[in-house]
Order: structure tokens, then sequence, then C-alpha cells
DNA sequence: GCCGTATGTGTAATCGATTACACAAAGTTC
DNA sequence: GAACTTTGTGTAATCGATTACACATACGGC
């Protein structure tokens, strides 16, 4: 490896010029100037971003920690993230934790061991132990997808989302309307969502059987089992369901199919996500739209405002949604 | 920031006993070990990677370029390599270089800078400038993907898969068969998967209608339009048609239903991919899968072994691939 | 009691950049 | 032409770890 020293004695001057010339800090003569860029040019000479590290505490890396690599939410989350970040010269060091919350934290460290100047959390749980960790850190946080205490965050208005899709089936008079839900312990997906499925039940003074409420896991076929297990054991069948994933609802509609009824006329069904899946099953899922990718932006911009110590707007964005109508209903 | 330097001093040692107690080298006096590990507890030290790097050259980093953040296939791969390469305590730097071969060039020099230890390339175009760059480079280097000239690569069987589901079709007794390609300048997916098509209809002496053979992009959008073109202008309407990826295959498929053709029975559709998304349209994609967490994998494998200078069994990875044989035949 | 080895610790150089400071030469101002 | 200012460059300290080397003490064996 060639280092600026190497390159300084080439060029007949002293490292300090050849870092100024670099860094276009301090004067340096034409002459000077283009004797050294011959010499880098000549070698291939890339300064490393280690030692300048090093010096200046400047790193240039976001650490990202996501719960699961490749699902598509995550995927849109990090495209919104690398958008606006890359354009300021920001590189991505990822973290996948699997879904284990021990991984949070160990990374947490990991990613502070590496001088990281900001750290953006996709979490799924929110333990007690994670926030202190965070606090402890002293680093630009941000969290994404979960509501966390004191921390600047970027969610999504979960149980407006979830209220206004159920109003929607109600419109189109439906009365009996079932929920596939996941673990409360995801608060956002779990616990907010069913809150807002309840509050628009309630709103409307409708009454819910108790096997209209099924939860189940984050796949398919879950949410195929979910769809049996409501359509078999529920004293009277809903004729619609809201599903908090697009995979949930495309295994209920896998059962509701099986099972010889219609969608939407027998069975009206929605989900939550916008998925890419969502537009090309038969029929058309309608779903609701979160905007990941711009979460992901609205994050890289919420972090940067705190890297820069600007006054930061509000620590708390809540994004957006649309409900997109499709042939499930 | 507490730096080694202030534990020695305050466990009434030198920062020389704290580096060995850290990292198990030499002795260190079980009394001493007790002192710093209670001022590590106490302090929440921990040791800064980037001095650690700048003097042993080790980051336990890898690069990783894609040329798309977000899609399935890149998504897949990436959780391949993440899964062996965090094993060995190694992490992840994206570079998401959005389909721009400059961009490709550029990284590759960013991710020099941040000496990591090794850089996979996820490519979609090989050219020339490129190669040379990476010879330059000295650093382990891993393509998935393409193959490249003198590099150590992950690759797909493209021709074979290709040729195999042209001749399922055959056996199934087609005999029209048309193809939705892509730009040749994409080797791996333009012109290998075109190469296959040809020699399996060469092969049984199946005719090719100028039309049968249509290029689009790489969205759902572009294969509706392809399946459009030629069944508009074919002399003869083709009985089964190929799509080189799975999209663009349900782009076809759009178009096929809306023409009020039914699949398979009058139009026989396959994709390439084995995407989440082939498994729940109606009716069910064939498709080819290629194991792209499995080629993260050996991409991950193999640039452990160019790092650890261990004898490398082969630096041409070709990876198997099954065909998913679905409703759409 | 002497010598060789094992145990334990500290000093200081090093990795490759940045940057405060010092200094010199040339140009400006009055 | 004295006093500043601007331009240009080099010396050396610094960031926070690792590690070669030196040195001291303890413990064997004979």
């Amino acid at each position: 490896m060639i280092t600026i020293k190497e390159v300084a004695k080439r060029a007949n001057v002293s490292s300090a010029t050849v870092s100024r010339m670099l860094n276009d800090s301090g004067y340096v003569s034409e002459e000077a100037r283009e004797r050294i860029l011959k010499v880098i040019e000549e070698t291939g000479y890339v300064p490393s971003e280690n030692a300048k590290s090093l010096r200046t505490k400047k790193t240039k890396v976001i650490g990202v920690i996501l719960p699961k690599l490749g699902s598509e939410t995550t995927s849109r989350m990090v495209n919104g993230l690398d958008r606006v970040l890359a354009a300021e010269g920001y590189q991505l060091l990822l973290a996948n934790t699997n879904l284990s919350a021990e991984k949070e934290i160990e990374f947490l460290k990991l990613l502070k061991s590496r001088d990281v100047e900001g750290i953006i959390l996709s979490a799924t749980n929110t333990s007690e132990q994670l926030v202190e960790e965070i606090q402890k850190l002293k680093i630009p946080f941000v969290v994404v997808g979960q509501d966390m205490p004191d921390t600047p965050s970027v969610v999504f208005n979960e149980i407006m989302a979830t209220q206004d899709m159920i109003e929607y089936l109600i419109e189109k008079g439906h009365e009996k309307v079932a929920f596939i839900g996941v673990s409360e312990s995801d608060r956002a997906v779990g616990l907010l969502r069913k809150k807002g499925y309840l509050a628009a039940m309630e709103k409307h003074g409708l009454p819910i059987e108790e096997h209209w409420i099924q939860t189940a896991f984050f796949d398919v076929e879950s949410g195929y089992q979910a769809m049996k297990n409501m359509i078999e054991e529920s004293a009277q069948r809903p004729t619609a369901v809201f599903a908090v994933t697009d995979r949930l609802a495309i295994g209920a509609m896998n059962y509701i199919k099986e099972a010889g009824l219609r969608i939407p006329e027998d069975m009206a069904l929605t989900g939550v996500g916008a998925s890419e899946l969502s537009q090309y099953v038969t029929p058309s899922l309608t779903t609701v739209d979160f905007q990941y990718n711009k979460a992901g932006q609205e994050a890289a911009n919420l972090i940067l405002s705190l890297i820069n110590q600007k006054n930061i707007p509000t620590s708390k964005i809540v994004l957006d949604y649309g409900l997109v109508k499709k042939d499930s209903v």
C-alpha cells in the first residue's frame, strides 16, 4: 500500500502539502499541485480512510441494524436511506439481527466501536434494555417503524391507517369484519393495528365474535392457517377480513379460494404494505401503502440533522399512508 | 470517548497490559485482569476498530457492490453472504450503483480506501475497464452472477437452465416456443439465456419466427408490452413463451389473460428466478430456481478462502438450478 | 546457590493520515 | 523602506490501538 509519505517523497514535498492539496485546505502552489497529481495518477494512491477517521473522528459511515435482510419492506426502507445518505457521501454498514433481540444490543456496540457517525435501527421490539443501551451510546440515533420513548423516530400512523381501512370496509356494507394479526410484542404491527381495528368496530357499534380475531406469524402459510381456523371455528362467518400484512392476506386468500368462496363477493380481504405481490395476485389485493422508501429517506434526513447538530424540526415523524383500493374488496 | 490509555490509568496498568488482556495475547495476572474488566464494565469502554485496523490492517469488513438495492434476487444473495460472513465476524459495507457502470469503478476505489478485506461484486455488465481496475486493486475479489475473465466468480448455469426449460416445454408438446429477453449487454441474463433458447430450438429442429423473440427491460410493464407486440405482430401465434425473468413473465401473463387466452391451455408461460411472486400469481408460474442465497454463501466462502490465502478449490463456481414446475405450463 | 524457564509488566515505535505552529519569501500599503 | 499581509511549505504532535523489546521476579532442577 502506497502512503501519503511515499507520495510526498516522490513529488518532492512534505506530506503536509499533499494533505493540503487533497483536502483543499491551505495554500498549495500550482507547480506542487501538479507534481502531486501526477504522482497520484502514476501510483494509484488512495488515502486510507482509516487513518483519516482516526484523526478526524469522521467515518462517513452510518450503521443500519435490520431485523431481517431481504424482506420487501426492509429493502425499500434501505433504498430510501441509501438514496439520501449516498448523496452526502455516506455509506451503509449493515447489521442483520435475524430477529434476535440480544443481537440488536450486540450490534449497537459493534457499530459504536467502528465509529459510525449514526445508527439507524429498524426495530421489531422495543425492550427496556435496548432503550437504555441506546441512551448510553451518545451517537446520533434514529428508530424507524416503532415508537421509542425519548428517541428520534420515524413511524407510521398504524392506528389511523387500520381504522381507515376498516371503515372503508364498513362503508362498503360490511358489518362482520374479522382480523388476522400478529403477536403484540411487535408493538407497531401487533398491538397498534389491532387497536385500530377495535376502535373502528367500536365506533360503528359493530360486535366482534371471538374467533374473528386470529393471531398468526409473519409468513404466508400462517395466514392460510389463521383463515382456516377462523372459518372453521366462527359461529357466524365474517364477510370481510383485515390482515396486518400482505403476506398474511395472501395466505388467507389461498384458503378462501380453496374453500370455494369468492373474493370479494363472499369475503372481502385487505392487507398492509402495498407489496409488489399484492398487485399481481388474483384478485389484486386492497392494501395500505406505507411508503417505506419515504421512511428511509426521512430517517436519513433525521440522522443527518442530528450529525450536523442542526435544530431538529421534530424528533418524531409520523408518515402518511394511502389506501390502495383494488379488486379484493 | 474513553480510550485504552484511560482504562489503563484507572486500572493502574499500562495500555499494553490492557491490550494483552483484550486480545488474550501474552501473560496477564488474574488481579490485573479483574481490575481491567471492572474498569471496562464501569466505563463502557469499547476499543476503536479504527485504530486497531490502522495498526493491524484487518478491518473485518467486506465491501459489497450491488446493481440495485431491494430486488429480490439481490436481497437473497446478500442474505447468503451475510449468513456466512457474519459467522466469521465480518460486516458488510454496502455500495449501491443503481445500475450505473461508472459508479461500479468509483465504489471499487472507495471500498479500497476503506481497507475492506475483500470485495464482492454483483455485476450486470463486465466492461473491459472494470476488469482492469479490479486487477489493479490487489484486494480479494469475487464476482457473482457474471462470468469475468481471470476473476474468481460464482455463476449460474444460464445456458443449461434455459435449455432445460425450453426442452421441458418441447416435451410437453410445444413446437412454437417464443422468447422474451433483455439487452445482451447483460451477458448472463441477456446473452446466455438467449443462447440457451436458440440452442434448444436448434437441437430439436424447431423453426423460430422473427417476432417470437422480443427484447424488453426488467420491469413487469415491459413484459406486458413485449407480449403484446409478439401476439399482435406474429404471423403464427406461439403456444409457449419463455421469459428471462419472473417479472417479465408476470407482465406477459397479464397481457395473455387480458387478450382472453387461457394459461396454459392456449399459451404456456415460464419465468426465471423462482421469486416469491411466481408462487402466488394465478396460475402459479413455472420457473427456474437459481439459488441466489446459495450463490451468496459460495461467494462468501470464496472470499474467505482468498483472504486466508487458502488453496482455492476452484475459482469458478457454477451453481446448480432446478425447474419449478407449476400451473402455467 | 546457580542457571534456565515461565510469568508478568512497562516503554516506546508504529500504522497513515491531519493540523497547529513556525518560518520564509513575495507582495502591499503608507 | 518599514510594517503588514498573503502565499507556500515543512516539522512534529496527534488520533487509539498493537507489539517488539527489555526487564523484573518467581519457580524449577541439580
